[in-house]
Formats: C-alpha cells, structure tokens, sequence
DNA sequence: TCCAGGTTTTAGGGATAACTAAAAATACCA
DNA sequence: TGGTATTTTTAGTTATCCCTAAAACCTGGA
C-alpha cells in the first residue's frame, strides 16, 4: 500500500481498538499495521483531530470519538458487503478477496453498497465470519470465545476468524477451519499458544493448530 | 469529479480521437470533457509525454502513442467489463452503472478483472453496445451505421447507443431503444437529427426520435 | 495587414499524503 | 537517580493533481 486513505486511517484504528478494548492505540501501532513511517501517522493524526473523529494525546495514542467510530464502521461495512458479494458472485476463494475489498471499499456509491447488501440478504457476518454492520450501523453480537481458551473434549464450531493475514488464511482454508466447521479440542498445550483438535467433518483428521488465539468458536452442546 | 487520475485523461483522449478520427484532441475538448481547467490539462499532458503515452504538439493538441493507445484499452475495457457486470450480477439499469464503473475501474486488479470476464463469459460488446477490449487489447469489429443515416423503410436493429450521459441513457431506456431492439424507419427529417421510427416489440409504437445520430444499428435484412 | 477574441501556456499557489533526519519526550534498567 | 534505548514529534522535502491570473500564441474578419 503507497497511499493510506483517512478512512484507511480510521478502520485501522477500530480494528486495533477492538484487539485491545479500553487502550488507546499507539502511533507505533498504527504506523506499523499501515505500512508507514510514524511521522506520518502523527500528521495524519493531527487532520483526523481537526475532523473531530479522534480523540489525541501527544506521546500516548489516539482513540476514536463516536463520529470517527461512525465513520470506521461505515468502512468496515463496506469492506465487508464486498468481500462476501466477491465470494458470492465470483466463487471467489475467501481468503483472497480481502486486497480487493481494500481497494474497491473506497469507491462504490451508497446506492451501490445497498443494492450489494439487498443482493446479500442483508447478512450478518462476512466469509471469514467477522460481524457486518447493519445500515444504521449496528453489530449482531455473537457470544463466541478464543479457541485457545477452550477446554479439551468441547465441542465448537468455527465462528470467525481473526485475521486478515492471507497466508494464514490460506492455512485455515488448508486444515478445514472455515466458520461452520464443527470440531471437539482433544487436547491442548496450556503454554500457550499450540493446540491439537480433530475435526468432526469426513472423518477424524487430527492436526496440530498454532495461533488457536486467532479462532473464535461458539458452544456445540 | 475533483481528482482526474492519469487513467482518465488517457480513457478521455481515446474517446474523443474515436469520436473525431484522425484529428488530434484539443486541450480545450479535453478539459471540458473532463471538467478541469485548461491549465491543469496542459500539466497532466507533459506528464503523460514523459510518460511517452501521448505526442503532444503546443498549441495544436495530444494524440495517443501505441503504448498510450493500449493503456487507455485496458482502462475501458476495465470499465465495461465491470459495468456489465453491475448489470448483471445486481440488475441495475444500465443507464446508471457508468459513474460507478469510472470509480471502481481504477482499483480492480488484474486477477478480479480476469474472473469477473470469465464470469460473464467473454462478452464483445457492453450493456450500452460498446465494444469491450479482449485481454489481448482487441475488438470485435461491427459495421454498424449511424441511425441519421438512414433511409425510410429500413429494417434494422440497435447496436450501440454512443453516449455516457445519464440523461440521454435515460430516454434511450424509457422509449425502449436497448441495443438489440429492432425497428423500422417510417420517415425521416433530412434537415438532421429528428427521425420517426417504429418499434417492432408489442405493437407498432410511433415516436419522434432526435439525437439519431448517436444510435448506431445493425441491417435486419 | 493588423487587431480582437479565443485558446493555450506559464507562473505561482494550495491540498493531501509520504518520506528522512534530527530533536524531544518517555520508559526502562542498573 | 542517571543514562541509554525506544517512541514520538518537528522540520524540511517530494510527488500528484488542482486552481487563478496573466502572458503568449493563433486565427479570422475588416
């Protein structure tokens, strides 16, 4: 990425508040997570200040006031109308779309964006199972926990996955974890961050699963 | 339009040479066409010579190098694939996708392009009846003529409407001229653009028809 | 032929977003 | 508490693409 748009800006900024709730996000954060020098972050802080859509404080970071939220969701949302219309019309792999739904989230028009969402059905969550606002911005919560909390011998199924990372999507979409995928944890390192769990579809594979922390998963019984 | 990206003006230049063929684009057309000031025109111009996409003579006007000529092929093939694709995958008039395609045209990669071609099954011509470049820059040639030109009496049918305006796309719509329509010429106004046609479809409808010659039609027998 | 009017170019700025390098502030560790 | 290391900010440039105003250039009519 050459040129990171205010709305880029403000996604990112939701998206990092979201990973760590209640902390303000750090320049160094923000410039790292956007492919940019710090400097220009704080310049580019300083205009969305002047909008009134965050909230700054120099040497500490910077939140979202409700207006910026507003407009970050209205991002997201379009981000992710996108990505399901891509995988929907074009049969697209899901762990693909995200790059174009960067670029094209920035262009369409409302009208359009409504004609995807009534196409869609007005849907929930997108393909990597995160939450869709609504038109007037509100989230369907979901009661889901981090797969790497789960105890051994629970049964889930996949929720969302929290990455937008391609590779590791990819190896989602290798190992079989799309959202929908039910599953039971046979066992788990309580180090951290390693898990092994065999999948109930076709059979009982069993894999090794790193990064369990990325998985959410709902309650099967 | 507030920004115009280079991609805009080489799309813009090529329309207007076809539209004029042979003569070379006046920096005035050009700036109209694009609503920009003419000074803005003479700077992108000297960047696009750099860029050895145009030869530009001061004072006279820009005419498209053959590396130009395929850049700006690749840009309007861009934008019809993707208005026909609007078109088709959501059911939108086509009188109203074009200004969404000039926005996404600028952002879809090579790939997404690729998949939504295949999708809609490597069409010729888009929902106006312009002719849509094939991946190796080509198109499908058509000896269709202007409907100002002619006579009372024939049969014909509509190939392509040569105009972006909404307005016009919109009256083309109303009175039922799609490409595709056949009608017969009843009569014609040979001091220039006002013609009476009948339309084949449901009946036999009777209608003054200006702007002929922005209509192009196809013999029917 | 010459001048008036239209067209095009030059000159000088403005906005957005990025960068590097250096200075300032903060954090951490002994 | 002092000093180093990290983070953040400031300052000064660059690159795109826009504008207005004024100068330069062409063209056509008297």
């Amino acid at each position: 990425m050459h040129n990171v748009s205010q709305e880029d800006y403000l996604k990112r900024i939701l998206l990092l508040e979201q990973a760590e709730p209640g902390q303000s996000v750090s320049m160094g954060a923000l410039a790292g997570s956007l492919s940019v020098a710090p400097a220009s972050v704080t310049g580019m802080v300083k205009t969305l200040v002047r909008r009134n859509w965050v909230d700054y404080e120099p040497y500490v970071g910077v939140r979202l006031t409700d207006e910026g939220r507003g407009q970050a969701m209205r991002v997201l949302r379009r981000h992710r109308l996108i990505e399901l219309f891509l995988v929907r019309t074009l049969d697209m792999d899901w762990s693909l779309v995200h790059k174009e739904a960067e670029a094209i989230e920035h262009v369409v028009s409302d009208d359009l964006l409504e004609r995807i969402d009534a196409f869609l059905g007005y849907p929930t969550v997108d393909p990597h199972g995160d939450p869709i606002p609504d038109a007037r911005l509100r989230i369907t919560s979901n009661d889901s926990e981090c797969l790497a909390d789960c105890e051994a011998g629970r049964r889930l199924c996949v929720a969302r996955i929290i990455d937008q990372d391609s590779d590791f999507l990819q190896y989602i979409e290798k190992v079989g974890l799309k959202p929908g995928t039910n599953l039971k944890v046979v066992s788990r390192d309580d180090g951290g961050q390693v898990m092994e769990v065999r999948l109930q579809r076709g059979g009982s594979t069993m894999l090794a699963f790193t990064a369990a922390s990325r998985v959410l998963v709902e309650s099967r019984d």
